[in-house]
DNA sequence: CTTTCATTTCAATGATTCTTGAAATAAGAT
DNA sequence: ATCTTATTTCAAGAATCATTGAAATGAAAG
């Protein structure tokens, strides 16, 4: 990974109503959940919503898939993992110091 | 953590400048580097680097230290492992598949 | 084929962040 | 005291990002 996508992604993680999104994502399971039910879950407008769930899905944080009427949203666990190995590895050169933290 | 803090965190490292300043301070080890040489060291001028030099400072990412007429930076590892933290146990709920992935 | 439901898209606006270069500050050297 | 070096601060402008509500799209149901 180049620092311009770890940038951009993490630029996608650096607000918080993406970040409440993540979790919800994350407690739904492997089955994902509806944009809807993430609006509701995280109280926040159904436009508000998929401008955040664009966010995510466009740079794989998050996958999507349309059933019947509803768009159906995952967690994307690889795109997260990536990250945090071009953090840890690429950028902090595999630091046991930065290690021993997390 | 609380999410906002994690969001500002993230926003700080959402800046191909800012990982390139994070990368010159983990090479240069615990004694640090000073903002020029790190504005060499990137090839950014003096006063964009104070800016993001600011910005990892301000949030503890980075620590600085007066050194006669020079400012010497160092990485601060612990920072950058309590946001891996919230973003892998916090956020992703300690998945064992996100483990997996770094 | 019209209605309803679920979601996105769009345009407008506001807010935040980034960049630039000039001026200000801080500290040591002459 | 003045000069030079190192860095920050500031103001202006550009660029990007977030929010809102209204209109558009897509899919199923009546």
């Amino acid at each position: 990974m180049i620092a311009e996508d770890a940038a951009r992604l993490f630029g996608v993680l650096s607000n918080s109503d993406r970040l409440d999104v993540i979790r919800a994502l994350v407690e739904a399971g492997p089955d994902g959940m509806s944009a809807g039910d993430i609006a509701r879950k995280i109280g926040a407008s159904p436009s508000k919503t998929s401008f955040h769930l664009a966010a995510l899905s466009e740079t794989g944080i998050a996958s999507k898939e349309r059933r019947s009427r509803s768009l159906n949203y995952q967690i994307n666990f690889a795109a997260i993992g990536a990250l945090i190995n071009f953090l840890m590895e690429d950028c902090c050169k595999g630091s046991a110091e930065l290690r021993r933290c997390c």
